[in-house]
DNA sequence: TGTACATCAGTGAACGCGCGTTCACTGATGTAC
DNA sequence: TGTACATCAGTGAACGCGCGTTCACTGATGTAC
């Protein structure tokens, strides 16, 4: 009735399933602020005790999900990578797309993986780590390749790779947060795409190989 | 007894400037998710009903806090830019050291900036709007100055500002998030600095103005 | 300097609320033989 | 195929809690004359 997801029996089986499928969903809708377990059990259309036969607590719940997706975006990732033919550099674009792509498709999954509390001093969920550091794996990944290339000048792939890091997290960042961007008008579709173009762009600049002449000069150059 | 201020009348006059500042230590020590109004009134020494009379809620505190974060944090771009001496582009790499510097020494503040619950659809707070803009503004006119001075290709400013935005803001959020970023160990202050030398670095190569020759040739170059 | 009065900025009790979590329970399911 | 039993995965009532907010109040402060 008020849920779309009927059980055959009495035990449906697959409710920690429906549980984060219904959080997402919850999370999408109202922010992270009003997100309560009571409210996922009853869109799920359980009673609010029945989720804690799947999870602890309302944190593991959520620890849970923001594993899923930290899961789904290192593959996005990952595929982008894989998928796209050509130089490495061409390829770490690809990948800057994909970036941006997921934070734009599915913002509330975005900031879930990258909400604060989850990744608090001590309380360190490893499952979570280890999804994370795959995700970012591809990006070094990424900038070892187009070092063995020539692309990018040798030495810590690390360095680079947080580059990358930086500038597709703080567009995504940036375009969801909205009206943190203080351009007269919202940003539409139109707009959008040559903002994306552009970081991109800036971004594969500044990580390609220079000569050390360029380098020291363009600087100070006046 | 439990707070270091003491009026030294029933009326203390300043109780708007203490609440906004235990406002933000609470918010510094425990996270935004524990923020209560009862329990800042409670570290400001003063019944949970007092800052009703400064505040018309909750929500309304945060704000005005933020915006006067806002501020400091424009201000302290501002300052960065306009006390640097220099070419436009080593005064840009100011103001980019200034952003971070600002997230790393004022985490909770830099946080509270960019709550996305503050720059939410409909409710649009002016102040807040007018005040990052202002914040922003450093970066155009940083831009705007080194276009000017030919190190970067004329145009809509806003696009490169943009990715300066992006390039800067991600780096703080990573480096907050902390755990986000895999690196095997935790950031200490000996590897922060190269990484962010390397970003900016790469930001600014990538901001830099090419012959139309060498934009065409490098990305796909072997 | 004194007095009357309006206003300001606190207090503390009280409200309703929904939350997270626990608990004893029970019906459904799976398994051994 | 049937039966006995253990386990699983729900239910619904109940707990204590602290929250945001409202309210009538009152003491302190400022102002007019």
């Amino acid at each position: 009735m008020t849920n779309a997801i009927r059980r055959d029996g009495y035990h449906h089986g697959q409710l920690r399933r429906v549980l984060l499928d219904t959080a997402l969903e919850l999370a999408s809708t109202r922010g992270l602020q009003e997100f309560t377990l009571r409210e996922v059990a009853r869109r799920a259309g359980v009673s609010h005790a029945a989720p804690y036969h799947h999870f602890p607590d309302k944190e593991a719940l959520l620890a849970a999900l923001s594993a899923e997706i930290f899961t789904d975006f290192g593959a996005a990732l990952r595929t982008a990578w894989e998928t796209t033919p050509g130089t490495a550099i061409v390829r770490l674009d690809a990948v800057g797309r994909a970036y941006i792509h997921f934070a734009l498709t599915h913002p509330a999954a975005f900031r879930l993986m990258f909400r604060p509390e989850l990744h608090m001093a001590g309380q360190e969920d490893p499952e979570l780590r280890e999804v994370g550091e795959r995700a970012f794996r591809v990006l070094v990944d990424g900038i070892v390749a187009a070092q063995a290339e020539g692309f990018i000048a040798p030495g810590d792939p690390i360095l680079p790779a947080l580059a990358a890091w930086s500038m597709a997290h703080g567009l995504a960042s940036l375009l969801l947060e909205g009206a943190a961007i203080p351009s007269h008008a919202p940003l539409d579709d139109l707009s959008l795409n040559p903002l994306i173009e552009t970081v991109l762009k800036t971004l594969q600049q500044g990580l390609l190989t220079r000569t050390p002449a360029a380098q020291e000069e363009l600087p100070t150059a006046r």
